[in-house]
DNA sequence: CGTATCGTTGATACCTGTCAATCTTGGTGG
DNA sequence: CCACCAAGATTGACAGGTATCAACGATACG
């Protein structure tokens, strides 16, 4: 280790850079607290359907997504699945205060992370109430989205169902998007994430009912797909009325 | 106020008495610091149907479930129901840190509470992050349940979906039986908090197909329907081999 | 330019929802 | 004590939405 590049330096250099920084839970901290979590964390960057985990595993990793997606699902013996969370930047990925995974994880894009050991980061949490309030509110949040796709799940068809998945990836991408990139004149565009089989697999429905309802969107001039991934809204109102009668 | 009978004996009172007091929350809390929650504990009783709040109300309510068990659903505008979440004896109610609710709660039973004005909670939980840690774990613990019931809601059959639900509400009522109440000798027998129309609602599905689903796992000798409302479950394996294959 | 992967479209079956009738249960009043 | 009634639960007939199975088309990549 050099004199002259002390390591405070460097990681207070990582963390300044980052793009998640100011939108995190690791927020909270002030630059000189900040140093508790640049001290233990490492980097690590995913390739499209690297696994994080299995649901049984030992769960040693907690990170904050710095770039990319990443999906939580789970699976039955059969091989049915269910993805219960998709993480975007600055989510949280990995239980805190647990042994054990209840889910698998995986990226869907590339993914970059920034990873802590999972005790170590407990251990920052119990110093630090106000990181611990922070993954608190994350939780809450968290927990109202959960239940928030339980009535879409139980209750929807599987028109609103798709309705109702559209009209959350344009809401999120309007979040990740940068603020000068798209004044408003054209119409709210953005990339898929997902596959056909995994959209099916987090609106709890097939591939080919899936395909048909956005065919059906499109026909219906509600929407446009430009590449297949790529969806553009054209009457957001009646979407909106699809997503949810009245 | 007399000399003879000090406000601190009467709330510690109101504490030591309480049946959920070493499993809600609050068991984190020495009897010091439990004062400064009897301090601001207000006991609230409610009757079958009765509701707590609409799922636009502001939330004033933090409340501990002392006996009896709430449900939290949404509603569609046209009147589909999803409940989203059955609460028991020392589960927590309410959403601490938010304005305002996104969901329904109403009883299902008759409830005794344990309530909080929301806001005073969140002071006591600011200055006892003993108490915030306490929160932070039943909410990861709320969003692990959660998700795993998101699997059954968006893959599970119909038949599947109620052996699950039975198999929980099994579960359920082991651990808020008496130890002695039940040795061992007879099979496992709870009461349904739930109506058929309510089970349906929680399993995403219609009360018929609750009901003939009920009867199915009756006729095969898996059930025991006592009463309507109690059931005995005679093969604890077939219901587990019928709530997940394999 | 062939091949593999993913997505779309079509035909059919089946599970579950819908609508309706009947049965059961519990409470009330004669 | 019994008849009556209302609410909840069960059962039946039928229809419709979605899954399943299969073929075809599109796209990316070597």
């Amino acid at each position: 280790m050099s004199d002259s590049a002390p390591p405070e330096v460097i990681l207070d250099h990582r963390c300044s850079n980052c793009p998640v920084r100011h939108h995190a839970i690791c927020a909270v901290l002030d630059n000189q607290s900040s140093h508790a979590l640049s001290d233990i964390m490492v980097h690590k960057q995913l390739v499209p359907g690297q696994p994080l985990w299995s649901d049984k595993d030992e769960a040693h990793l907690f990170a904050i997504i710095v770039s990319g997606t990443v999906k939580l699902f789970k699976m039955l013996a059969d091989g049915r699945q269910q993805i219960v969370g998709l993480l975007f930047p600055s989510d949280c990925l990995g239980r805190a205060y647990s042994e054990t995974q209840q889910t698998f994880a995986e990226a869907v894009t590339n993914v970059e992370l920034c990873c802590f050991p999972r005790q170590q980061f407990e251990h920052v949490l119990t110093q630090h109430p106000e990181l611990e309030h922070a993954l608190l509110e994350k939780t809450l949040t968290d927990l109202d989205n959960a239940r928030e796709w339980m009535i879409a799940l139980g209750r929807k068809t599987a028109s609103e169902k798709i309705a109702s998945f559209l009209q959350q990836m344009s809401r999120r991408s309007e979040l990740t998007r940068c603020p000068n990139h798209r004044p408003t004149p054209d119409l709210p565009t953005f990339v898929l994430p997902l596959a056909r089989a995994e959209i099916a697999d987090y609106l709890g429905m097939t591939m080919e009912t899936v395909s048909r309802n956005l065919t059906k969107l499109r026909v219906d001039g509600v929407i446009r797909l430009i590449d297949g991934q790529t969806v553009e809204i054209c009457d957001a109102d009646r979407l909106a009325s699809l997503a949810e009668p009245q």
